[in-house]
Formats: C-alpha cells, sequence, structure tokens
RNA sequence: GCCGCGGUGGUGGAAUUGGUAGACACAGGAGACUUAAAAUCUCCCGGCUGAAAAGUCAUGCGGGUUCGAUUCCCGCCUGCGGCACCA
C-alpha cells in the first residue's frame, strides 16, 4: 500500500546517524541536566519488556531536555558483579569475564533496537579493574578513616550461598537471593560504619524530591528512636550499699555491677516492676556466682540459641524466661528493687540488649508480667485498657506525678543525668554495613595481613588488585573465598615492611560498584581520579533517577551513605547524589504474575519491536498506564500505538507549504497540548502525554490541509516518544539537521483562551443543559441564558430559584 | 500492631485549589468497502426503565460538610508495600 509506514526501513537508519553523528553528545551548552537510569545486572536471559519501560522514559525525558536547550547526560553500565554469573561459571566453567562480556552485547543490542539516546562512550562496567580501582581506591580511604572495620561479632550467614550477608540482604530470615533460611555464624568479616552516618541518612531525607513510602521505608530502615540509657545497680549479696558516685561516668553499654537498659518511656519508670536482660547478655556470664539458679539460667540460655531468629520473634509466640534468683536490680529513680529476668524477648542487638519492665504500660511486658505473675503498676493514666502505651499524665511518680508523659520525660531524664544514673541517647535499627562476601565474583579488598604490622592497605599506585583466575569458582565452605586457594596470589610481600604478608581474601559484596557509579559517567575515562572536580561541580547531583522500588533500604542507602562519605573526604561537592527519584512500576506477564521462564509467560521486546516497530512499542509502554504503577502487559495494547502511528505516517500529506496556521479551536488545542505534553513528561505522567497527542491527532486528521509550522510543533511534540517516526517525518518536510537540535515549542498564552465556552447549567447540583457562549460573557448574561433555557425551565416548574451560584468559564446551577 | 500508597465500566486507565464521572486506548457489537479475508472507515458500547425522547442509580461501604463531592471531613471494609517482641 502507498504510503505504509514500514518502521524497520527506518528505525535503524535513524539509530546510527544519531550515533554516528553525536546527535545526543552536545555537552558544552550552559543548563545541564542528568537523567539516570539504574543500571542493569546483565543476566544470560536478556531483557523482557519489563526492564525497558524505565529506559523509556528517561529517554523520552533527555529528548525533550535536549530540545529545551539543556545539555543532557544520560548514561549506561553494567553492574556486573555478582552471583548468578557466578552460579553459571561453576556449572559451566566459564570464565564469568566471558559470561558477562556477552551478556553485555545482548543487553546493548535490546537496548539498541528501541533507539535509546545513551552516550556509550561513558559505558562503565563495574567488573572493568580501571574501574572498580576505584571502588577499591573508597574502600582504602574509608578504612584509613577508621569507616571500614574487621569484626568478630557473629554474623547472617547463607548456608546455600556460602557467604556472610549484611541484614540488608534479608527478606523476613532468609536469604533474599536463594531463600534459605539463614544462621549466625561467628567469623572475621569486614564491616562499614555506616551507622555513623544514621542521623544525616535520617535528616538528608527531608530535603529530597522522591516518592514518599521510598522515604518512608528508609526511615523505618533507619529506626532512629530517642530515650535514654538508664543504669541500674545491682548490688552484690551481701554489700548492699549503691555508690553512686562511681558511676558517674554511664556510657550506654553493661558494665560489671549494673545493667543499663534503654527506654523511649522513660516517665514510666516509676511503674517499672522488673528488669529482664537479653540471652545475649553478658550480664549474667559477669555474675554468674550470684545467680542460685546458675544452671537453670545457662539452660535457658543455650535453648535459645537453638532457635532462629523467626522462631524467636514470632509474633504472638508465648514469652518466656527464667527469673535471676538472689539478683535484684536497683531503679535509680526511687531506690526500689526489682527482680531480673533473662528473657527472649528482648533483643541482643538492640539498644542495651536490656530492659526496664513497665507491664501496664507494655504489652510485651504485659505479656510476660501476667504469665509469671508480676506487679503491674500503672503509673500514666489516660483513656484505654491496661497496658496503656500511649502518652498520658502520670500518676503514683512521687513529684513528677501531674506532669505529662513529654515534659516527664525530659524532667525525669534530666534528674538522672544529674545523678549519673542515666543519659539521654538516640538509638538506631541501622546496623554496620556487613561488606565482606566469600565469594568469587566481587572486588577483591584491597588489604594485607603482615605477621608484624597487622593490616596494612595495598598502596594507591598498585590498585587495582586485580581479581586473579582460579581452577574453582565454588565457594569453600569454610568461610574463605575461593581467593583463599591460590597460593601464589595470597602470600605476598608487607607493602610496609616487606616481610611476609597474605592479601585479604574477601570480595566485596555486589552494591560496592553500584554505589558510586552516577560519579564514573561524568568522567569515566579519567586514569587520574574517579572523577574529575569540575565536571562533578558540573554535572551533581543526579536531576532524575528512575529505577524499580525495590531498592529502597539497599542501593539507594547505600549509595547516599557513600556520597556523603565522599563528601566527608571533599571527594565530591553535594551532600545527596539523587535530587529526584522516580520509582517505575513492573511490568506484570499477561496473567498478573512476575514475567519469569518459570510461568513461561514472559514477552520479548525483540519480537514487540519486529512486529510493531520500536516506537510503537516505546508508545505503548508510557501509555499503559501512570508509570510507577505495576500493570499486566497487553500485546493489543501494542497494536493500538501501532495504529496511531500509522495514522502519523499519513497526516504529512495535509502539510502544506502553501497552508496557513489554522487559527480558533484547532490552533488552541494544539498549544493547550504543548502545555498538557511538557508538564505531563517533566511530571513523568507519560500517559496522559500520549493520550493528549492521540486527540491531537484525530483533531488533525479532519483538517482539510496542514501549516508547516503547526505540523512542526507537533512533530517535536511526538519526538521523544516516537523519534524514529518523527525524525523521518521532520526529514522529510526538507530539513536537514536532527529534529533533536531542533527547539521545543512553546505554548502562546494568547492562543490557549478559547472564543467560546460550554457552560453546564444544573439544577440542584443535577447537570439539565449546557450551551456555548462567548469567553468573555459576564455573570449576568449566563445567568440569563440559562434561565432563558426550555430545558431548564421545566426543571423549575414554575418555582423561583433560591440561589444561583454562577462559575464563570464553567457553570450555571440553580438552587430551587 | 505502626507507617506509606491505592480501591472508578468487560479491560488498562482519565478527571481533584470541589464544578458535565468514564478522556484516550483495548476488547466487544452493528454497518460500509471487498469475490472473500485482512487492513481501513462510520456508528454503538457503565447498570436499570424506555421504541425513543428522557429518567434514574452509579467512582469499595456507611455517615457528614456543601448550591454541588471520585475530589474535603469522620467511621469502617479491602488490596499492595515498608517496619515489626526495636523497648
Amino acid at each position: 500500500m502507498e504510503g505504509r509506514y514500514i518502521p524497520e526501513n527506518i528505525e535503524g537508519k535513524w539509530q546510527k546517524k544519531w550515533e554516528e553523528q553525536g546527535t545526543f553528545r552536545h555537552y558544552g551548552r550552559e543548563r545541564k541536566f542528568y537523567v539516570l537510569d539504574m543500571f542493569p545486572y546483565p543476566s544470560g536471559a536478556g531483557l523482557h519488556v519489563g526492564h525497558p519501560k524505565g529506559y523509556i522514559a528517561t529517554d523520552v525525558v533527555a529528548r525533550m531536555k535536549q530540545l529545551q536547550g539543556y545539555s543532557v547526560l544520560h548514561p549506561m553500565g553494567w553492574d556486573a558483579f555478582g552471583l548468578p554469573t557466578e552460579q553459571y561459571a561453576i556449572k559451566t566453567k566459564t570464565h564469568p569475564k566471558v559470561t558477562t562480556e556477552e551478556n553485555i552485547a545482548t543487553f546493548k543490542r535490546q537496548l539498541g533496537s528501541l533507539g535509546f539516546t545513551y552516550d556509550w562512550d561513558r559505558e562503565i562496567n563495574t567488573t572493568d579493574p580501571e574501574y572498580y580501582k576505584w571502588t577499591q581506591w573508597m574502600f582504602l580511604e574509608m578504612w584509613k578513616k577508621g569507616l571500614a572495620f574487621e569484626s568478630y561479632e557473629p554474623i547472617l550467614w547463607c548456608p546455600s550461598c556460602q557467604t556472610g550477608l549484611a541484614k540488608e540482604d534479608l527478606e523476613g530470615d532468609a536469604c533474599e537471593r536463594c531463600g534459605t533460611i539463614v544462621e549466625k555464624k561467628p567469623m572475621r568479616q569486614w564491616v562499614l560504619r555506616i551507622t555513623d552516618y544514621a542521623d544525616r541518612l535520617l535528616e538528608g531525607l527531608d530535603s529530597l524530591d522522591w516518592p514518599e513510602s521510598v522515604k518512608e521505608s528508609q526511615r523505618n530502615w533507619i529506626g532512629r528512636s530517642e530515650g535514654a540509657v538508664i543504669r541500674f545497680y545491682i548490688p552484690h549479696p551481701k554489700s548492699q550499699s549503691p555508690n553512686k558516685s562511681q558511676n558517674t561516668d554511664s556510657k550506654p553499654q553493661t558494665e560489671e555491677g549494673c545493667i543499663e537498659v534503654f527506654t523511649t518511656r522513660v516517665d514510666t519508670l516509676y511503674g517499672c516492676t522488673y528488669v529482664v536482660v537479653a540471652p545475649e547478655h553478658p550480664f549474667v556470664q559477669q555474675r554468674r556466682s550470684d545467680i542460685k539458679n546458675q544452671k537453670e539460667v545457662e539452660t535457658y540460655i543455650s535453648e535459645t540459641a537453638r532457635k532462629t531468629e523467626m522462631e524467636r520473634t514470632a509474633e504472638g509466640r508465648e514469652k518466656t524466661g527464667v527469673r535471676l534468683d538472689g539478683i535484684m536490680a536497683i531503679n535509680p529513680i526511687n531506690g526500689e528493687e526489682v527482680p531480673v529476668f533473662v528473657a527472649d524477648y528482648v533483643l541482643g542487638d538492640y539498644g542495651t540488649g536490656a530492659v526496664m519492665a513497665v507491664p501496664a504500660h507494655d504489652v510485651r511486658d504485659f505479656a510476660f508480667a501476667k504469665k509469671y505473675n508480676l506487679p503491674v503498676r500503672t503509673v500514666v493514666s489516660g483513656l484505654g485498657d491496661v497496658p496503656f502505651t500511649d502518652d498520658g499524665v502520670l500518676a503514683d511518680s512521687a513529684d513528677f506525678s501531674g506532669l505529662d508523659s513529654e515534659q516527664a520525660r525530659e524532667k525525669i531524664a534530666t534528674r538522672l543525668e544529674a545523678d549519673g544514673l542515666g543519659k539521654k541517647v538516640v538509638k538506631y535499627k541501622l546496623r554496620d554495613w556487613v561488606f565482606s562476601r566469600q565469594r568469587y565474583w566481587g572486588e577483591p579488598i584491597p588489604l594485607v595481613h603482615c605477621e608484624k604490622c597487622g593490616v596494612v592497605p595495598v598502596p594507591e599506585n598498585e590498585l587495582p588488585v586485580l581479581l586473579p583466575d582460579v581452577a574453582s569458582y565454588e565457594p569453600t565452605g569454610t568461610g574463605e573465598s575461593p581467593l583463599a586457594g591460590i597460593d601464589e596470589w595470597v602470600n605476598t610481600s608487607c607493602p610496609s615492611c616487606g616481610g611476609k604478608a597474605k592479601r585479604e581474601t574477601n570480595t566485596m559484596p555486589q552494591w560496592a560498584g553500584s554505589s558510586w557509579y552516577y560519579l564514573r559517567y561524568i568522567d569515566s575515562k579519567n586514569k587520574e581520579s574517579f572523577v574529575g572536580k569540575e565536571l562533578e561541580k558540573k554535572w551533581m547531583p543526579v536531576d532524575v533517577y528512575v529505577g524499580g522500588a525495590e531498592h529502597a533500604t539497599r542501593h539507594l542507602i547505600y549509595a547516599r551513605f557513600w556520597h556523603k562519605f565522599l563528601l566527608d573526604i571533599g571527594a565530591v561537592s553535594t551532600d545527596e547524589p539523587f535530587k529526584k527519584l522516580i520509582n517505575v512500576g513492573l511490568i506484570l506477564a499477561s496473567d498478573g504474575r512476575k514475567m519469569s521462564k518459570r510461568w513461561g509467560n514472559v514477552v520479548n521486546p525483540d519480537d514487540m519491536v519486529g512486529d510493531f516497530g520500536a516506537d510503537a512499542m516505546r508508545l505503548y509502554e508510557m501509555f499503559m498506564g501512570p508509570f510507577n504503577q505495576n500493570i499486566s502487559w497487553n500485546t493489543d495494547g501494542v497494536v493500538g500505538t501501532r495504529r496511531f502511528l500509522e495514522k502519523v505516517s499519513v497526516l504529512d500529506r495535509k502539510a502544506d507549504t502553501g497552508a496557513k496556521d489554522a487559527e480558533g479551536k484547532i490552533r488552541t488545542l494544539l498549544h493547550k497540548t504543548i502545555v498538557k505534553v511538557t508538564d505531563d513528561i517533566d511530571s513523568f505522567r507519560f500517559n496522559t502525554a500520549v493520550s493528549t497527542l492521540m486527540i491531537l491527532v484525530n483533531a488533525l486528521e479532519k483538517e482539510p490541509v496542514l501549516s508547516l509550522p503547526q505540523y512542526s510543533i507537533f512533530l517535536k511534540l511526538l519526538s521523544p516518544f516516537a523519534p524514529h517516526i518523527a525524525e523521518e517525518l521532520w526529514e522529510g518536510l526538507g530539513n536537514t539537521e536532527s529534529i533533536f537540535l531542533s527547539s521545543w515549542p512553546e505554548a502562546d498564552p494568547d492562543f490557549l483562551v478559547e472564543d467560546t465556552v460550554k457552560i453546564v447549567v444544573s439544577v440542584n447540583g443535577k447537570v439539565r443543559d449546557t450551551f456555548e457562549i462567548s469567553s468573555d460573557a459576564t455573570e449576568d448574561d449566563l445567568k440569563a441564558k440559562a434561565l432563558g433555557s426550555e430545558k431548564i425551565a421545566k426543571f423549575l416548574d414554575g418555582m423561583a430559584p433560591k440561589r444561583i451560584v454562577v462559575v464563570p468559564g464553567k457553570l450555571v446551577n440553580i438552587v430551587v
């Protein structure tokens, strides 16, 4: 058929031209815009249609911003270290490097077919030694600042992946990757002191233009609680005098002779009827000899140790515990003696690992007290059942009685502080970042263990410490990485004293490389530093960052932490890396499940591009619904956007050099479309931008001719979404330079005003009639016209209107 | 339990400083063109009543505020996500 739209004839052609002519590499302009996708893990399965959704969106934004005159940075790269590739290596004996290269080639081809504007000169790959050299350098900077440290605390261990994990790598009590229930395993590991940044990570959230849900997730994850550490003195059985002066330096940790508890409810201190320590708490060991039922207590503790975290913390589980006979704690506010229990409902790794129990005002303490028949003493009154856990007014609390909870917390804490028996503190749920993995396919940690000098950093000029080839990629299972088996690599000399030394054999987690990659794109070829200062200042922060919501508490916390560290050492100029964050919703399979080989419901973008063209596929993914929402795929929808493009492809027959600009309704529509499409792209409402373009095309179709300037406006508005066809039609108009080097249309305010408006007439709020009237009609005109309507007269039925509400330009409501 | 975000036709969805609910699209139906099919074009397309004109109900449920509520307020139901024996 004549003039038929055949995507394959034009898409490859323009993709090649854009690349060859550097159409999207205009970096010298005055204003900058950095638009970034979360870079993918190049898996062996290739892309399914869900992956490009976010990339299409950033491409639309990048193209519009370029047309608006910005220098646009829009890069792409590969987060290529990690377990899937390593597991594939174990299975097939293929070097992960090889697999990674192959996978990247597939991904690049697939992305290329969709016509993205990525600047491939800036491509990065976290497994490239030229890249991970800087990841190692940053790790050493952290080490130098004391932010990376060796720890021997028991950590989370996945018995299937055979590696240590960070708390962020869990889903409930299972390994996020393989679903195996994790264990606690004592072993040496490297840890980053992310908790030092807890407060800044929390505060920084307020300044960010991020989805509320992500900010909320991060707030929950950081888990800040304001409270106090309170010291309960534990007299030895025969020496009964608490010596307060000894205890003035009350650090929030346990010392022999006392138990320090953490509470957010200092105001309930008078209601404390017992104290509980976690089974892991050192107190039991320290005061072993004073505990009369030592055997019973130790049995309880060892039973607890056998339970998994999940068993221990399951909600609704009956509380258990054992009283420490012969031990009494002294409540520092009133000198009262209360019993001490060990119970597993108190967690060893939060707060101080010990709590003051106030059964009247805490549900857990209440449940425990009921079971073991402990006294319940109400000291805060308010409306509600026991346990009453809200704030209220204090009672039976000596001279604090009558105060409200908030005042009381302040005053009691101040009193305790003055007496050296307590201290206001802030606690976090955030844990330090367990940073070592016992696996092969990761960045080697650039440290050396010297017999004489201890831990010594590899000198900067010797970076990167290359990941050596190994015979077997299998984890050793001994808690050491496969690197430990390569003697010639492990054995080295100490950079400091030259003596015998061994290399650190742990590798970094997958999240290391992704914590700073957005900085490397800015200056990807720089050999002197990971990013040049001037360029960093020019491009940072990232203006829009697009990616999945699943990264809320991992990548996005790690990267913010990492960035703040880089700020502290003067390596970057901004305190937050990502100014605006947008979550991309998943594309589910048509059966509503996630697309997965396992379900056989995967739709391949190659097929869509082949059947309908890249532009139709791009339009559909933008049109299918709100960008951040999960929506099921429906190939029929691509048929729809393809039909739309068919209509577009014949519009140019109406474009006529001799035609004058249209006026009236069609001109108003065109200019309103400019406003709507521009606003919608800026705010990621692509679905309504596309529907607005469809409305415009439906109208343009009915016009006998289109003027060149007006038709060009339409092409420009279409171009971010369907760049190939827009470019082709643009060229057809005789333009010799890319449409993307022209300029984004601006609406003329004069043309946005309609000559006539449609007025709705309602009676008692129900629409009964409508009429057209000149836009500058007065309120009285509207009223008169409305009352003159026959239909309205019928509804008024002779009754006189009680009131007439007129909204100029919109409606007349008659109340009877 | 706490916190965040949602609930609109057969389907995806649109509309909020309160002002015609269902834009746009998909699916479906009827028709035109065609030897036929595809493609394309035209019309219909929330429920109920009605031949139609029209009326009436309807945005998870129940109340309220208002001339007017998908939009604001109160109380529920429900889906998704985060945190969770965190003191």
